[in-house]
DNA sequence: CAATAACCGAGACGGTACGTCTTGTCTTGCG
DNA sequence: CGCAAGACAAGACGTACCGTCTCGGTTATTG
C-alpha cells in the first residue's frame, strides 16, 4: 500500500468520516503527518477551484497557494481530484445531514441549497463532470461518496414513510432527478419554488392520502 | 472576425446544419478549405473519444491520427470541444430526429438509446461533463445545441398533445430529467424497462385519462 | 536516429567542425532549427559556467538565461555537459590551432595558456572533471574531442621533426601531462616560466643535439 | 561549531589519523557517537560509489544501503563529498605508505597501483573530478590530503637521494606527472611496463651516474 | 536509582531541478 | 492560399533528492 493511498476513506457505505487523531492543536510537523498541511491544502483547492474552475486548478498552483511543497501534496494525494473528493466528504457530511426530527421535505430542500449554492456543491458538481471524462474519478465517487449517500438516504426515506426499497429508492430519485437535471443539463437556477413543485408533484403521485 | 470563427455553426434555434459546399470530392488542392481533412479530422476525433476518453484527447493525437497538420485544426476549430461539438450537432441531426409519424413514446425511446448507446451520445454526454467544467463549453453547449433542441421538442410537444408551451416544458422535462439522472448521476443502465416505466408513471400523472 | 542526435558532431579524427548552414541573418524561425536560438543557449551555457561553476549550471537556469524554453534545449541537446562540449569544439578550434609556420614551442605555450586563461579552458577542465564522475560524458569527450585533438598533433610532431607515431607521442605526452598534472592536481598557476622549464627539460631529452 | 565539523580531520601536514576512542565492539548506542552507524555508512558509499559511480551516489542512498537515517548522516558529515573523503584518508594510509626500507621505485609502482587498481584510488580520482567542478571540495582535498601527501612525499625523496626540497619536488612532480595524466586525461590503463619506463626516462635524467 | 542528555531510526516537511508532455503560435516551402 | 511539417515559448506534470525538523525509543553517565 502506497502512502497516497492511506488518505483515510472510510466505508464506502457511509459519509460520516474523519475520526482524525485529535491533534495536539497546531503544527504536528514530526515523523508523523503535518494537519495544518493537510487543512491548507484542502483549503486552497477549494478556493481555487470556486474562484477559477476545475480546469485552471493545477497542483502546482494548490501547492504555492498552500505554501506547501508539491511533493507534499503527492505523498498524500493522487491528483487533485482526490483533493477535491476529500474536500466533498469532509463538507457534505454536515452540509447534506439529515434534519432532526426527520422531514423529507426539508432535506431535499437542504439537498437543493447545497446544489446550487455551497461550494461543496460546486465541488460536487465539478467532480460529477470531471466523473463523464474519466473512470476513476466515476469510480471514486460512486463507490467513495454517491452510493453511500444514496443507501444511507434510502434507509431514511423508508423508516420515515414505511416503503420498502424498492419504493423508497423510486421515491428519492424521483426527487433529486429533477435538481440535478436542472443544474447539470439545463443549468437553470434551483429556486425554492422550483423544489417545492418538485416535491408537491411527486408526493402526490407518490403518497396518495 | 478570426478563422476559427468561421466553423458554419448554424442559427441555434435549430439543429439542422451544414450546407456544406459539395466538394468536388477528394483532396480539395486549391485557395479553399480541403473537405477531406475536415472530415478526418472529425471522424479521428470521434474515434479517439470513443476508444480512449475525453481526458486522452488531445489536439496533437487528433492531427496525428487524421494526417494533417497541427496547424490546420487550429485554423479551423478553437479546441478539441469545437470539433466534438461539430460531430455532436452533426450527428444528432439523424439520430435525434423525431419519429414519423410524431410519437412522444416513441423519441424518448430513442434518446434513451442515443444518451445510452450511440457514440454521438457519448459526445453528448462528455461534452455535458466538461460543461460542468468549463464556461465556455457550457455556453456553446446550451446556446448551439441544447437550446434548440428543447425548443424544437417543446414545439413538438404543443403540437402533438395540444398543450400550452409552459405544459410542454415540464412535460419534458419530467420525461427526460430521469434518464439524465440515471445515466450521468447513478451511472446505472437505460434499459428499455426503465424508460417504459417513466413513461407510465409520467405520462399517467401529466395526460388523465 | 532522435532529433537530439543530429546536432553536428563531426567526424573525431579532426577538430574543425560546423559548416553551418549560413543562416539568413536575423530570426530563422521556420521548420528549421533557429540559429539564434542555438547560439543563445551556448553563450548562456558559457556565461552561467565562468559565473557560477559547474554544480550551479542548470537547464533551468541555461533557458531562462537564454530567454528560451526548456524543450528548445532537450530538443537539441540531452544535457548540459552536451552544451558545453559543443561550446568546447567550438572554441578550441581556434584556440588550439597550430601557430604558422609550425612551431611545437609555440604550440605548447598556446596550449598552457588555453588551459589556464581562457573561458573554452575553463569548460575543458570542467568536462574532464565531470569525465571522472560520469563514464558518458569520459566517452563524449573523448571520442569526439580529445582523441581527434591528440592524433592531429601527432602528426603535427611528426612531420615537424621527423620521428615515427610512438615516438611523437610519448613526446606529446611528456610535455603536456605535466601542464595537466598541474592545473588538474596541483592546482598551481602555468606561469611561462614553469612551462618553458618543462620544454627545455623534455626537449633536451627527448631531442639530444 | 556545528557537530558537522566534529569529523576528526588531522593536522593537514600528514596523513596519519584516527584516534578512534576504541569504542566497545558493536552496538555502540548511547550518549556518543555509534562506531557501527559510522562504518557502514563510510562503506556503504564505498560500495556504492564503486558500483554505480559519483553522480548515482546520493545522501538518501546511502542512509538506505547503510541502514542509517538521513539526520544521522547529515549529523556527522556534511556531504556525500566529506564522507569520501573520510574514506580516502583511512584507506590512503595503508595503500599508500612507503615500503619499509624506503624505495622510489617501488614506491611509485604502488603508487599507479593505487590509483588505477583499489577502490581508494577510484575515491582519489573521483574527488579529483569533483574538486574541478567545486571550490569546497578542491579546498579539502588539498588542504586536508593532497598536499600532506605531496609534503611527505617530498621530504622521503629527500632523505632517500640527497637532494634539497626543490629538485625533489620536481623529481617527484616528474614521475607522477605521467601517472595522473594518463588516468585523468588519457584514460588509459597504468601498465606495468609504462611505469616502469616513466621510471628509467625520468630517472635517468634527473640522477644521471 | 531515577533523571537527563545525546544518539539513533524513521520519515514528513518546504524546496529545486529534473526530463516529459501538450498547448497554441509561428514560418517555410510545396502544390 | 491551404496545407504538412515542425520549431518555438510557455508552463504543468510527476519524480528524485536536498537539507531541516520533530518524534519516540534507546542507552550511559550523572546527581
Amino acid at each position: 500500500m502506497t502512502p497516497a493511498d492511506q488518505t483515510p476513506r472510510e466505508d464506502p457505505s457511509t459519509i460520516t468520516s474523519q475520526p482524525r487523531p485529535a491533534t495536539t492543536g497546531t503544527r504536528a510537523t514530526s515523523g508523523r503527518r503535518s494537519e495544518a498541511a493537510r487543512l491548507a491544502v484542502l483549503n486552497a483547492a477549494d478556493d481555487l477551484l470556486v474562484e477559477h474552475g476545475f480546469e485552471a486548478l493545477t497542483i502546482e498552483g494548490i501547492a504555492a497557494a498552500a505554501g506547501v511543497a508539491k511533493q507534499t501534496i503527492y505523498r498524500w494525494w493522487k491528483s487533485k481530484v482526490d483533493i477535491l473528493f476529500d474536500n466533498l466528504v469532509l463538507d457534505a457530511e454536515t452540509a447534506l445531514a439529515w434534519p432532526e426530527p426527520a422531514d423529507l421535505r426539508a432535506y431535499v430542500h437542504r439537498y437543493a441549497r447545497f446544489l446550487a449554492e455551497q461550494p461543496a456543491g460546486q465541488v460536487l458538481l465539478a467532480l460529477l463532470g470531471h466523473a463523464q471524462l474519466d473512470r476513476r474519478t466515476a469510480e471514486l465517487l460512486h463507490d467513495g461518496f454517491l452510493d453511500g449517500l444514496r443507501a444511507r438516504d434510502v434507509t431514511q426515506v423508508r423508516e420515515l414513510l414505511g416503503l420498502d426499497e424498492e419504493a423508497a429508492a423510486v421515491l428519492l430519485d424521483a426527487l433529486l432527478a429533477p435538481l440535478y437535471h436542472r443544474v447539470l443539463v439545463l443549468r437553470r437556477p434551483l429556486d425554492t419554488d422550483f423544489v417545492t413543485a418538485v416535491l408537491d408533484t411527486t408526493l402526490d403521485q407518490h403518497l396518495p392520502r
